[in-house]
DNA sequence: TTATAAAGAACAATCGATTGCATTAAAATA
DNA sequence: TATTTTAATGCAATCGATTGTTCTTTATAA
């Protein structure tokens, strides 16, 4: 059984006196092979359970239609959609997707995007880790001629193609949201700094402030407050200061703002008279809590689609159309009971 | 940039007036090469920017090293695990992942099929969809010489290697942890009977019921109930009913058990007193609802690891060593306050 | 010094599909 | 009927790495 050959083009050919070129011909359906020969040739292929080797097609072409996927962790919320996004569309285009996970170390990403190179993917689709340092791997893709898009986190000083969330205009829209509901002090945790996305949520943040005349408090501010543990304890600290918030942005995550929500049940703070909490990602369990958490959808699906779509419209244009080199999904504030106090 | 050629061992070998041979056993450092050639080819290798063709060696080798995934849905929580445990376990291995959904779409699945059978992957995953017919396109896989690995939701008549959850097991636990807790009449909301996972889950109930004692009512089952809307709808029946359930097993989903407790919860009845409620699957979201819903970890990561171990065992025994077939991985019953009366 | 062995490198075939070019056969035109 | 056009098929090179075999060097033994 493991060893019966696959039959091949030849195989084909041999069997019906005619030439592996026809039968290439006759399989693909490009240019001239007459109809009666074309029957012959899909019937016969069709009856000795010949399945194209496209290995061979592939060295042959240059090309693999395949493209590559490089996230922190697959089994993340984020980008398990954006990745099931991905694949709706480049199916559609009978492209593959090879998926790796960096697992949020910079040297696995590395050695992914090797093994991408290698692989002679179309191109390659990353969104980096948290670790992220240099971006000469970044850029080596390029050099090899394959194309890139960057989304999410993204490596800023590398001119690719990118599909963004306007991290910045939905902090400030979550801000005033905060705002317009009466809250005065406003907490906000943060992720690790070197990540685009973290720095732009803070910079909406500050933004927001400031377009509300309101004063920026230091001590409100915490860095790396990125899991459920960290803000917890970040929560803690804020909730004993002498004079504590009334709000705090947990623009990391869902998750962040569970821990949030955690310990202010926990230390009998009323959710939301005396505490606002704003979350990020729109997770499935936000609506469930009690209270349900106000938090940001990214759209990750539409991500996902936006990116497939924006490469396969690239690579037909061949620079001839110009393509727009960075697409704005738009993500979209979900107000819900933990920062309702009306 | 675009049109650069790539540069390949022939490249190097003209640079150094040495062999296209030399060069290639110098890089995969087989048999005989003098140290210094070596040296030297591995250094202007680096120099030149060389990166392997896998295209050219995989046609060669008739392997690429790649294990191909079929799934319903990847953003699905479980699936994303099981595929983050693959990955995991597959990178040690050097090897690739190629993913593909089926989204639940049986003509999908059997293009998903064909698909990876053309790329020569070394070993197909699957977990068929809930429109499961026909298992000529699994069959065809083993076929193609190409090894197959089938989880959770299996045909059950094709030969393969499988990793299993014993939802049978885990059933009749859940269902003898509710009547533990003195719930008298329980309700099941079964799943499609032609996917085993949930043909199974029902023996285990029904084995359950008669082990102790205990009538099997009829009405109490309800067919096809495995979305959130589907099962709410179930439930509004079921507690509508003169003599109505004080317990219902959502034998389908997390997802159904909350549609359970929000119709619960809408209709005044409390969880767990009045109403036991036991999920599957271990969703985050059942920690964070309240009350926090009882459910049955699958260990959906170590089944992806256990699903790539088994791979590699058996690919380097070829049928030398006896692997086991069949590896079950033992689910785990979390008992949360749902079903806590005591 | 000659014979032998072993190491190192070159040669060439191979994997299977694709494709430009050449050839043949058939159809259309003169 | 002779000639041109076109359609259909065959031929052969190609993609780049791998690997069994052969040929040259050296180093070692006789």
């Amino acid at each position: 059984m493991k060893n019966q050959k696959r039959t091949t083009i030849y195989d084909i050919a041999r069997k019906l006196n005619l030439n592996a070129s026809s039968v290439s011909r006759a399989l693909s359906n490009t240019s001239k092979v007459s109809e009666a020969t074309k029957k012959l040739i899909l019937d016969t292929a069709k009856e000795m359970n010949y399945q194209p080797n496209s290995l061979a097609s592939n060295l042959r072409r240059g090309s693999n239609r395949t493209i590559g996927v490089i996230v922190p962790r697959i089994n993340q919320n984020f980008f398990a959609n954006v990745i099931a996004g991905l694949e709706e569309i480049t199916y559609e285009h009978g492209y593959n997707l090879v998926i790796c996970q960096s697992n949020e170390s910079y040297e696995r990403e590395m050695e992914c995007v090797n093994t991408l190179i290698n692989q002679q993917v179309n191109c390659i689709v990353i969104s980096v880790t948290a670790e992220f340092q240099d971006d000469e791997h970044i850029r080596n893709i390029l050099k090899h001629g394959i194309q890139l898009i960057q989304f999410d986190r993204v490596a800023d000083n590398v001119d690719t193609l990118k599909v963004l969330n306007d991290n910045r205009q939905s902090s400030i829209e979550a801000i005033s949201h905060l705002i317009e509901q009466g809250y005065k002090r406003i907490a906000l945790l943060e992720g690790p700094q070197n990540l685009n996305i973290f720095r732009q949520r803070k910079e909406g943040y500050l933004e927001a402030l400031k377009m509300h005349g309101f004063d920026i408090v230091p001590e409100l501010m915490r860095e790396n407050a990125w899991t459920q543990e960290l803000s917890a304890a970040a929560t803690r600290e804020l909730l004993s200061l002498p004079n504590p918030p009334d709000a705090i942005f947990a623009s990391t995550s869902d998750f962040s703002a569970l821990g949030v929500l955690e310990v202010a049940t926990k230390m009998g703070i009323s959710v939301p008279d005396q505490l606002g909490i704003c979350g990020y990602s729109n997770e499935a369990f936000t609506e469930i809590t009690s209270p349900s958490i106000t938090t940001i959808d990214q759209h990750s699906v539409d991500m996902g689609k936006a990116i497939a779509k924006l490469y396969f419209k690239e690579a037909r244009s061949e620079a001839e159309v110009s393509v727009p080199r960075i697409i704005n999904i738009q993500p979209q504030l979900i107000i819900r009971d933990s920062t309702l106090r009306n």
